[in-house]
DNA sequence: AATGTGTCTAATGTCGACAATCGACGAGCG
DNA sequence: CGCTCGTCGATTGTCGACATTAGACACATT
């Protein structure tokens, strides 16, 4: 790959942005036409790119009316968070044979490291470390099917990942959660291993909405 | 709801119908303007309506190339009825405990039909009462996102079905595998529960992939 | 004053045409 | 004779304009 060129892909990335950078809100409207203005281009790319995000579950389409940033409700971030906890779940479980003692030696490098980042209060290092040991971790997997919905979701969590990640855990916290995974994975208990997983997720997801319930009373 | 208007929605009827009735095979192109031609309408709607099956994963999108009806390998169908099965061995495990007596007998009333229809050579009847069975199993459930992913799944999943249901399971098979489940749900298991579903899904892709292979041999 | 109706505006849905790009075919060269 | 490269046709990507619809506002009516 040299470079993407077409305009969608631009513009996808230009919306993921402004998502990331607060220039957008839940409940905001994304307006083709003022789209398409400010990006100096017409509006069929923006609708190809919408569409596109609709399906990462980035937007809300409703019909005849527009297109939203989705307005997820503290159980519609437990529920994305299960589901994915239970996909990972299964797709690391149905892997971990496939792990190698090499395998092992290097999630637990990233463990350790991600442990070192979190104690030097480097946080965006934290969370580049977090998202390789993840992509690591389901990468044993051969199952295209469950890794494509595992990475829709882990697109659309990201956001939600990404402002708050700074508040979630103590360092000792974030080593010790993500040390469990690689353990069980060593100790080849298959139930465990999906367990671990699927707790791992669950419990950010009901991190986040604790976090966001005492953001929005300080607010508010 | 009195009907939906919309171009793009009767595309994607419209497509969907054509897959269904063989009008297209897999490999094949769908070529915008063609289809446009053929409905009297501008590519505009034809192209909303590609992205749309294209997340429902029922056609490939190659950029700048073209559309196409995904050519499924075993292992592509094996792995979306394992992501099935696990997606769904969750819902139903998860909303176990919500079923009630009520919902039980009905469930079982289902299968009753299910296995007369199987057993009087109903087949059409055979596949809508398999689809309400598995609706109401999930409807239980109440993680939405969760249910979108699986009901995607569904939908992909039902091409490949519709065209072999005749020849997968003998009547009694088809009784015994449905009562299975509601058998582990009465049992309140919920470690049984999610692997009867999984092995429901996992049988079923693999016989569809060894009748696909039966049909290939005689065929070519 | 509250409710229902009609109009008006702004945004999405659709259109036909042009531009950019991919794959195939064939000419030229070793 | 086989391979490379350039041209060509067909298809997708993009454009600007028009048609249609949802929602807001004002007015009339009870």
């Amino acid at each position: 790959m040299i470079v993407k060129k077409t305009y969608k892909d631009q513009v996808i990335d230009h919306i993921y942005q402004l998502i990331l950078a607060d220039h957008l809100k839940p409940g905001d409207r994304l307006k083709e036409s003022l789209l398409a203005l400010e990006m100096g281009i017409s509006r069929a790319p923006i609708r190809e790119a919408m569409k596109e995000l609709m399906t990462l579950g980035l937007i809300d389409y409703k019909p005849q009316i527009g297109n939203f940033l989705p307005i997820l409700t503290p159980k519609q971030i437990i529920d994305s968070y299960t589901t994915r906890g239970v996909l990972e779940g299964y797709a690391v479980m149905s892997a971990s044979e496939h792990f190698t003692r090499q395998d092992l030696k290097c999630l637990d490098r990233l463990v350790d490291d991600m442990g070192q980042a979190a104690k030097g209060g480097e946080h965006k290092q934290v969370v580049d470390i977090g998202g390789d040991f993840h992509d690591f971790l389901v990468a044993r997997s051969d199952n295209q099917q469950l890794l494509e919905y595992s990475s829709r979701l882990s697109l659309k969590l990201h956001v939600l990942f990404y402002k708050h990640w700074g508040m979630l855990y103590r360092p000792d916290e974030i080593e010790q959660r993500h040390r469990a995974i690689v353990t069980s994975i060593k100790a080849q208990d298959k139930v465990r291993i999906e367990q671990v997983v699927r707790d791992h997720y669950v419990e950010t997801g009901s991190k986040i909405v604790a976090v966001q319930a005492l953001n929005s009373v300080t607010v508010v």
